[in-house]
DNA sequence: GTGAAAGCGCTAACAA
DNA sequence: TTGTTAGCGCTTTCAC
């Protein structure tokens, strides 16, 4: 085992409580003894055991992290903000993966019951069959941030982006670009962000006179395999949309892939846009239109907010953050 | 607080040994009162206190990750990979970002001396200025399995791919594909798996007869900022290379964005071949030749490697495991 | 300014 | 089979 406390003491001839108090520079303690006991300490390489304190003190310095998935440059952008921001605050940050599982995010949750975390950072599951889990979470007082993908029903705090008006936004730029027949591609499950990336699409529809009927929400999954053919028909039809908004990069990066394997010239046919965070979007074959959403912020503003709260002792339920995704134009609706 | 195995005790009329006992269904319990124990324990929604456990038994459940950045998609997998079978056995996993700092690193390992990790799975900075920390971490017993980008000099257990055979392969690839001219895009620093990927392109040189003066390494850095100008020097010489390798993702995509940007056509006029583990690469503009690395495995078999170490108390130090990347051939080397 | 002592909640000898 | 007891290493009254 290390040194200890109760050596140090010992060592010292000092009792446990002096060495323990001069450790944590309190004002009881002489200067001279604090001196002694620091250089002594350092000298033996003194660590002080995290599970003895923790015991006392009730709290890990351990946030978590739970997403659905880390391959996703929205994801893995947003970790690397809070990854920055948690170290900065000499927090540690443990990362969990749903896998779209509520059943995993369940157990994973559940987990978190033994103080193994002080808080906690979400992108719920697309397919909430339950919330129990995290109204629990939730009603024991464990503060939490939902980002991105928020849960509704659960008045806690939000850092999310604008997505009714990008969803708004990424439509009426297909209109103005000059696509008269448009088909958004949706995400199974009951996310309020597709949701709202959803009745942004519809507004600019009804904003340009254009029906639901001929420019089609199409739900997709979250395996590409169910996607192709959903795409592939989608572009096969008689009615084959000229443009397409993807409602998350993955579905925007199929239809790339249906597009080329079919021989539809992009933007020619058909035209496409995606949230996405992709770094290389630019490099797409063609260059692909995206709602770039600030996922690096995100990830800082929810880490930050979340900090606040364990910290300050401050309830920050209900605070919501938005910050805007941008479009950057590319070829893909030239 | 919550509910404690003295109060469970107390209310059952059992000694608090016996509770822990019978919650760890030891032998020496009875049915019945297990089955009181836990019956009783689980209507009062019992959990066990993380720290005292952890205190006492010495550890804690959680393993580190250590990474330079997981905006990357290899490393983005690999965590993938390793929090699959960290879930499967119970454990949790941080995450810890270095950015290339040696400092961070240092820092980070440090942090590990007080038990809130029980293994580490690492790769390495590529600028090691020291590696004292690492052969400390070592020393003090702390299993250790390093992935990827592994620190030389130290015993450990690690998890690679073939990369001088890769090398190899991918510039034989080019060659067979007509290019005469080549270069490597290197990666500063002192990483083995670059090295090791560098030597297999100069033996596919001396393979082919050609010679290192005309067929440079040149030494990228981290910043894209300096590496395009590098390679739009490098793209724009008299002696432009037709066949690039590059040794990590960056520097392939870096050398898209310049090829794109002064109209060299890939692969007419320069063919590129990148280490990377991206999804899309078959997207891209053109669709990108890879050295296509296992990023998960690689993460799975990591993580394996340090359980073994964990849960069997078996030294895997010095074992080595390697799995293969493949070459996918694509347009950019057609 | 320093020390003694009582825990934090749990585990594991050892005793009964 | 169950209970007693002594810690794990640290923090924190409270007494000196």
């Amino acid at each position: 085992m290390g040194v200890t406390i109760k050596q140090i003491a010992a060592d010292l001839n000092l009792a446990v409580s002096t060495v323990s108090k001069a450790l944590r520079d309190s004002y009881e303690i002489s200067p001279e003894t604090k001196a002694r006991v620091f250089e002594y300490a350092s000298r033996l390489n003194y660590v002080p055991n995290l599970y003895a304190s923790s015991l006392k003190r009730r709290r890990s310095g351990n946030i978590a992290v739970v997403l659905p998935e880390v391959a996703d440059s929205f994801f893995s952008s947003a970790i690397d903000g809070i990854e920055e921001v948690a170290q900065a605050r000499g927090y540690h940050v443990m990362v969990y993966l749903t896998h779209e599982d509520v059943g995993r995010e369940q157990s994973i949750v559940q987990a978190f019951r033994n103080g193994r975390v002080d808080g906690v950072l979400m992108s719920v599951v697309a397919n909430e069959a339950t919330r129990d889990h995290l109204v629990e979470l939730d009603s024991r007082d464990m503060p939490l941030v939902f980002f991105d993908r928020v849960c509704e029903g659960i008045r806690s705090a939000q850092v999310v982006t604008d997505d009714f008006e990008s969803g708004r936004k990424a439509t009426q730029h297909l209109i103005d670009r000059g696509s008269k027949r448009l088909a958004f591609l949706s995400l199974a499950g009951d996310l309020a962000i597709i949701r709202q990336r959803q009745e942004g699409y519809l507004q600019a529809l009804r904003d340009n006179g254009l029906d639901e009927q001929t420019n089609p929400v199409v739900c997709c999954t979250h395996t590409e395999a169910d996607n192709l053919p959903l795409i592939r028909h989608l572009l096969q039809g008689k009615h084959r949309p000229d443009g397409i908004v993807g409602s998350v990069e993955k579905v925007a990066t199929q239809t790339y892939t249906v597009c080329h394997e079919l021989n539809l010239s992009i933007p020619a046919q058909v035209r496409v846009v995606g949230f996405s965070h992709l770094q290389i979007a630019g490099l797409l074959n063609p260059s692909l239109t995206t709602i770039t959403q600030p996922a690096f912020e995100m990830g800082k503003a929810a880490a930050t907010l979340l900090f606040r709260s364990l910290e300050k002792q401050v309830d920050v339920r209900g605070e919501k953050i938005t910050i805007s995704s941008v479009l950057v134009a590319r070829q893909s609706t030239a």
